[in-house]
DNA sequence: CTATCATCTGTAGTTACTACAGATTCAAGC
DNA sequence: GCTTGAATCTGTAGTAACTACAGATGATAG
């Protein structure tokens, strides 16, 4: 007997759905090359497959941790490619991670600021406030 | 005797240096009006005074501390109407505050997966890799 | 007066999408 | 087969906060 392999097929509202990612953004991803071309009806619609799929999902999974479409690019040719190493994956990975830390730094410095600002504040209702002087200098 | 006022008048590169803000983002402020329209010499160029440089230091130091423009819109607007409360200003800057620690609490957590991930990598020189499957899930 | 530098206006590019408009295509019912 | 309404198509423009030009003037030193 003929072995029929089953691949399901999808719709890009489909996919869209499945995914949870905006058709827009979906169609976005090919155009700039991060998802594969995926084949067309008769009529030229997409019909996307497992492939597609699980593309997606790398890419929104990359996204949800930060990589940029330009990182995530990097490494979907390192995978492609077939050739990659994970010392390849893991030194993007780890410059990532150091960027992360710097912009949790980044970040706790504003929120000091912030506070210390904040706790100026008689937040009465008169003019002349401490946060104003202070963004004066 | 007739007091002189002096004031120092600027040209936009003068500004520029002493700020240290870029030619081209100082004239963008004014474009989108958070910056006051200068006076201009004869020829056109535009002259800065004592207000033009204490309303760009506003905005940086703002920037700097995370706000966005529209932001610093609104709180300039509150300044310039004069008729604002430091409970107005209090409230718009405790929102940015809830923002950032928002933020700083996403990057966390995507700082606490990345480390996972990097910490099951063997960072050796052949393929297969625990971070890519990570993010293919 | 001229050479050189500074400024001028206006437009386009950046990131990662989102939001249309106007034209087709698809799927279902009759 | 035909119609209708939903889904999809392509292409363009908008978002935030700038940056980077091009090509035309303005200012200034010698």
């Amino acid at each position: 007997m003929k072995k029929v392999i089953e691949t399901k097929t999808l719709t890009i509202g489909r996919l869209s759905k499945e995914a949870g990612v905006n058709i827009e953004t979906i169609r976005y991803y090919e155009k700039i090359g991060i998802m594969p071309e995926p084949r067309r009806s008769t009529g030229g619609n997409r019909l996307y497959e497992e492939e597609h799929i699980k593309s997606l999902a790398f890419i929104r999974r990359s996204r949800d941790l930060g990589f940029s479409l330009d990182e995530i690019r990097e490494l979907l040719k390192l995978v492609d490619e077939n050739t990659y190493t994970c010392a390849e994956v893991a030194t993007l990975s780890q410059k990532h991670l150091d960027d992360i830390r710097a912009k949790i730094k980044d970040l706790r410095k504003i929120e000091r600021h912030m506070k210390d600002m904040l706790s100026q504040c008689s937040r009465e209702k008169v003019p002349n406030c401490a946060i104003i002087d202070a963004l004066f200098e």
